[in-house]
DNA sequence: TACTTTTTTTGATAACTATCAAAAAAGGAA
DNA sequence: TTCCTTTTTTGATAGTTATCAAAAAAAGTA
């Protein structure tokens, strides 16, 4: 639970009573590779700190499953949609690894931010900084080729080599396998 | 000034002490076509609200101008990477029709998240709502073809057609004016 | 209106990427 | 290790899109 304080304290200083109200909800996650932690037509009802794994989140599409992100240590998971409108996902959030979480439910949430100022400030600071994260992805990927992509992927976050099997790389590349595989081996 | 509170109250009820508080520190700008908001390089210290006109927002990439958004009225508009960071912004703010905003400093805006949770509250409300539409575009234009980002563009988002020209609609579907071209009439 | 400038379309070609099929390599289990 | 399964690579081909060049259409101005 540690590695969550500190991770949120590089956001949002909390006082000793939000962190005593935050532990009081917080609920401890273990579960194994290849598990879903969250599936399409169902409400997300929870946010995730990913304290130990990896995980990804796909939807499926003519048949297909598009990966599209990839959590890892001390990211916060959840279906961002479905969780904020209280409608059912769209998609699925995977285990690629036996992972550690810790959860809290959507109104346990409200009551802290209601409660909480600074862990509200936390959720706004923590809003910001995962769109800046998807403006910079969307900016990477806009109007640039596969090569290119998979250069920047390299360049901006080269952990995702190293833990994700590359079909899934290329879907979140936005690219066929075969096509990440020829651009790896004329690199 | 009436638009922007009605807008507020959507995503946050604000008490009339938070609105007076709010009031003091807005500053009416009335610009003309073509003019800019923010230039690369510098800092963005403000965010406005865009009550009347049309805005596009584009980076410069191998001598080339890339728009990749377009905001409209109602929507708030800043570079968020610039003015959350505190950093240079490299992307330009640009008028495509005369515009009336309504401008808060980021100092000032600061002030009014300390003294004000419910606009607090509207600061993250607000930033999950652009995150979720960021999602949403994003995930429409991974892995799909040209045509189908057209299409796309058709359902969800019309009003763009009819009121920026089709050069920069190309670049913001991340293909060129040539090929957006033959799309359209082949359709 | 006539003229100028900007925007959009059309044509030819080259480069890029997906698809389908199959082989090779790597990883797991007994 | 050997066998089986999964992952990755390679090959051939077709479809898509960018690029460069130029024409046509539309918009703005005197």
């Amino acid at each position: 639970m540690q590695a969550l304080f500190d991770h949120i304290s590089k956001f949002s200083k909390l006082t000793p009573a939000a962190i005593k109200s935050m532990s009081a909800v917080l609920q401890k996650i273990e579960i194994a590779k290849g598990d879903f932690l969250i599936t399409e037509g169902r409400v997300c009802n929870h946010v995730y700190f990913l304290e130990q794994g990896c995980v990804r989140g796909f939807y499926n599409h003519d048949g297909k499953e598009i990966t599209y992100w990839f959590a890892f240590e001390n990211n916060l998971v959840m279906s961002f949609y479905s969780f904020s409108t209280r409608k059912p996902s769209v998609e699925n959030i995977q285990l690629l690894e036996d992972a550690v979480l810790w959860a809290i439910s959507y109104d346990d949430l409200q009551k802290l931010y209601d409660k909480h100022p600074e862990i509200e400030r936390f959720g706004r600071l923590m809003n910001e900084h995962y769109y800046m994260m998807l403006e910079e992805r969307f900016v990477r990927n806009h109007f640039t080729d596969s090569r290119t992509r998979y250069e920047n992927l390299i360049a901006h976050t080269p952990h995702i080599l190293q833990r994700v099997s590359l079909g899934y790389i290329a879907s979140y590349l936005g690219m066929t396998q075969e096509t990440l595989s020829r651009i790896r081996s004329l690199a």
